[in-house]
DNA sequence: CGGGATCCTATTAGATACTG
DNA sequence: CAGTATCTAATAGGATCCCG
């Protein structure tokens, strides 16, 4: 708690404004929901979820690269979190849709703009990373 | 911003429903930028720079569970990528600060969404994901 | 103080094959 | 169609030692 306030102290007075950065308690679920949603695929899937409800084939096809494996994993732990609703038909053939949940409507706002960001300065990261690599690390 | 609805608007016919989710040409850079951001110290670092440079042993200290190994790669790549600068200080004892670039204060805002979101919902993921698991998965 | 180099383990992810 | 199961390769991550 009073790290922050050191570390202030530390860089000097000029340094750090009013907003400290993240309260030590908070960092640890702040870590764990990160992680979560942070992870190789979950944002994509609920960025690809936004239009509406989709099936296990159509996920597949619009997050390419995914395997299955990764996919029904993925769609798993969404599920337990309440990000998203899997609606099982009981049809033949099978039909199971998949529907961002309330809480992962939420977050796709914040995934948007992610994703946005990405588009937006893609080429810039690859330059400076190129640039890098050619001034020698 | 408009990237995405940019993106929409170039999917066009070929997709599903009305509002297509992503052109797949753009998936690949977009999985690559959030691989690069979306590990599991980056966002933590920048959302912990945004009040102002830190030196090294601070970062370490403001980032609880940190390693040595994993605090220096994960800085060196978002130097790289330019998302933060490097500062070192020819003084003895040393000193290196870390500063957050503009491309990285962009970043910010979005990293304080998400954390924001992580901290509003936290108690719900977890009481949902309880739930799953009672309800037996 | 600010790291780099190395070693080693745990976790993750992909391919493949199979099922209701 | 919508997954599960299994096996394996790759990677991430932690611990430790050491150096400028």
């Amino acid at each position: 708690m009073e790290t922050v306030e050191r570390a202030a102290a530390t860089a000097g007075a000029a340094a750090i404004g009013p907003c400290a950065a993240i309260p030590a308690e908070h960092m640890d679920f702040i870590r764990q929901t990160l992680d979560r949603v942070g992870d190789k695929w979950s944002l994509l899937i609920i960025a690809v979820l936004e239009p509406g409800p989709l099936r296990y084939t159509d996920l597949q096809r619009q997050v390419p690269g995914i395997s299955q494996r990764m996919l029904s994993l993925t769609l798993r732990q969404l599920g337990q979190d309440g990000l998203i609703t899997r609606t099982a038909y009981a049809e033949v053939p099978p039909r199971v849709e998949y529907t961002l949940a309330p809480l992962g409507r939420g977050l796709h706002e914040i995934v948007t703009s992610l994703i946005g960001w990405a588009a937006d300065h893609h080429d810039e990261i690859r330059a400076n990373r190129e640039r890098a690599a050619t001034t020698g690390s």
